[in-house]
DNA sequence: TAGGGTGCTTACTAAAAAGTATGTAAAATT
DNA sequence: AATTTTACATACTTTTTAGTAAGCACCCTA
C-alpha cells in the first residue's frame, strides 16, 4: 500500500491506517503504558504485531519510548503531542461506527471485507 | 481483516477502511458523480477496484447509485445522509496528515508501510 | 461493418499485511 | 540448575487486498 507523497490524507493513513495503529493509540491515551499491559488490553494481537506497530509508531514520532535499565525489563508508551493529536479523529471515528451500529441493528447490509 | 462485531471503531474501519474508500468518498463529495467521472479523478485506481468499492459502499448505504436507462449507460453516484458523515472524518485525517507533512519537511522518519 | 463509448464482470496473478511458532537475554527466585 | 519474568527478534506460512488483462452488452457514428 503506496502513499502518495504529495497527498496529505494518505500521508495520515501511512500512520493511522492499518489493523491495529487506532487500537494502539487508543489503548495508550493519555497514561504510560507498558508493553504487556497493552498486551493485555488488546487480547487479540499478536506480539508481533504489538511490537511492529510500537516501534512503527515511536519511528513515526507518534509514540515516546521509555526503557528503563532493569531486569526483567520495563518499557513504557505514551504518546507523544502529535500522537495526541490523533485521539480526537478516533473519537469521530469511533461516533460514526456507533450511528452504523445503531442503524444496522434496523437492518442494513455491511461490507465486504467483514466477510 | 476481520470486524469486531462489538466494537464501533472496527464497525466505523469496515467502511472507511481500506485503500480507496477516503479517496472515493472525498471525490464524490456533494457533488453527483458519474462512473467515468470518478475514473478520471482517481488515475491510479484500477477499474476493478473502482467499481468494487462503489458496489461495497453502496451496499453499506454509503452512496447513492442512479442508473439511466441510456445507451451508452449512465450511472451517477452521489453519497447518502450516512456518507455525508464521513466527509468530516475526511477534513480532520486531511488536517493530521497536511500537519505531518509541514514537520517531516524538518526531518522526521516515516513508517514502514511507505517502503 | 468496423469501431467507439460506457459501465460492468470474471479469471488469474502479485503484493502486502497479518498470524504462528520459536528463540533470546539477564537477573531473581526456588 | 532449572524456572520465571519481560520485552523483543526472526523465519516461515497464511490470509487479505489489490492489480492485470480480457471480455460483454448496447446503440451510435463513420
Amino acid at each position: 500500500m503506496l502513499k502518495d507523497e504529495t497527498c496529505p490524507v494518505s500521508t495520515a493513513l501511512s500512520i493511522i491506517g492499518g489493523k491495529w495503529r487506532l487500537q494502539i493509540i487508543f489503548q495508550i491515551g493519555n497514561e504510560k503504558r507498558r508493553f504487556g499491559e497493552l498486551k493485555r488490553r488488546i487480547p487479540t494481537i499478536s506480539e508481533k504485531m504489538l511490537i511492529q506497530e510500537l516501534k512503527n509508531l515511536t519511528g513515526a514520532g507518534i509514540l515516546n519510548r521509555k526503557a528503563y535499565n532493569e531486569i526483567p525489563p520495563k518499557v513504557e508508551y505514551s504518546l507523544t503531542e502529535e500522537g495526541q493529536k490523533i485521539l480526537p479523529i478516533i473519537d469521530q471515528i469511533k461516533a460514526f461506527g456507533t450511528e452504523l451500529m445503531e442503524k444496522s441493528n434496523a437492518g442494513k447490509a455491511n461490507l465486504g471485507t467483514s466477510e
